[in-house]
DNA sequence: TCCTTTGCGTCAGTAACTGACATATAGATG
DNA sequence: CATCTATATGTCAGTTACTGACGCAAAGGA
């Protein structure tokens, strides 16, 4: 196989990040990032099908080791049982990745567009989990259901231990799969007496 | 005050709306839908923010209400109760509007643009829902949780509805909140061991 | 050494937006 | 009724994200 072209994309990708972080997003255009990558502008569109592409890379491997996760989970595991195994199966690899991760967010933080791209990108995660619980059996509204839920949490451990890294991800995990649980109603409250009815 | 501007807004969306049915999203120009509803491109531009905007409306009414109903749940109501209750208070109108929202679906379940467009939109709604329930003295982290796990259900509850209509929104709905108890795992399970532990 | 495969540059073009300025019109004010 | 003002709209020029077509160059296999 002839050219690679590998490395004009990671340069492309710090170039990206390094414009973002110094004029912000808006204000730095595809020409600028390409040619501070030393390349051209119709090189950075060959390799990101657009500007905010630049920043989301390998989210590939991610979702596959979460499908994987659920899909290796033990034959009694119930849907959330399966997710918080697939969500701690990655914990090492997102606690390692957080220096390489943290600038990115920040850039992120403040621009709109970005968040935007961020939330389909978690869809599409979500919709793979979902897919893989419906392999493990699960009705595929149900699954859906389940791996929004499932998310949500993951969400809330991954904001709980960017603010406080101390106890680790998986300890913030199993705690938010807790709380998950002490969501649900008290007995007697409106949700349950409806559910019973 | 002068000049409503509102009939051209109106003329506008619902030119952009048929185009959008007629060729597809992307094959229509901002310029076609201006000129359909008789006004300028750049007038098209200041009615709306961007091209995908002409589609979405009426979502801050739709905020309103939803925020209300946590807001007048009553006291002794947790968290999942308030939810509940909003997405009730809402139910009549969602199904009176319908006939509206239909169309729209259609173009947006085949056009990858705006179904982002849609994560953000629910995205500022589960924001809303979350800053409601932490009014009511819910901590900010877990209200989001809460929020999220809601619009979760609402989420089902709404494309069960879709596609059988019968039983109506609110059967629906009760039956989401009710699966998402079952979603708790079994005595024993994996997450109620850990969360023992 | 040729040949194929693939990345890249160049160029032209479309379309989503934006700022600046002029104009027209509905309504309040006298 | 005349005028004045606030606001919507038109016009125009410009930027930038993104795309298709074509040609060149380089890396590896034959």
């Amino acid at each position: 196989m002839p050219r690679s072209g590998a490395d004009a994309r990671r340069r492309l990708q710090q170039a990206a990040l390094d414009l973002f972080r110094e004029r912000g997003y808006e204000a730095t255009t595809a020409a600028e990032i390409a040619a501070r990558a030393g390349v051209t502008e119709r090189t950075f569109f060959r390799h990101f099908p657009d500007k905010r592409e630049a920043l989301f890379d390998g989210e590939d491997a991610f979702r596959a080791a979460l499908t994987n996760g659920v899909l290796a989970a033990p034959e009694w595991a119930t849907p959330m049982d399966a997710l918080l195994l697939a969500f701690r199966s990655v914990e090492q690899t997102i606690e390692n990745n957080r220096p390489l991760t943290e600038p990115r967010q920040a850039v992120i933080a403040q621009t709109p567009a970005l968040q935007e791209r961020v939330l389909t990108k978690t869809a599409a995660l979500t919709e793979a989990l979902s897919e893989a619980l419906s392999r493990r059996g699960v009705e595929r509204g149900l699954a859906m259901l389940a791996a929004q839920v499932g998310m949500a949490a993951f969400a809330y451990a991954t904001r709980a231990w960017f603010y406080d890294p101390k106890p680790g991800l998986g300890a913030h995990l199993t705690r938010a799969f807790a709380e998950l649980q002490g969501l649900s109603p008290a007995r007697g409250g409106l949700v349950a007496r409806v559910t019973a009815g």
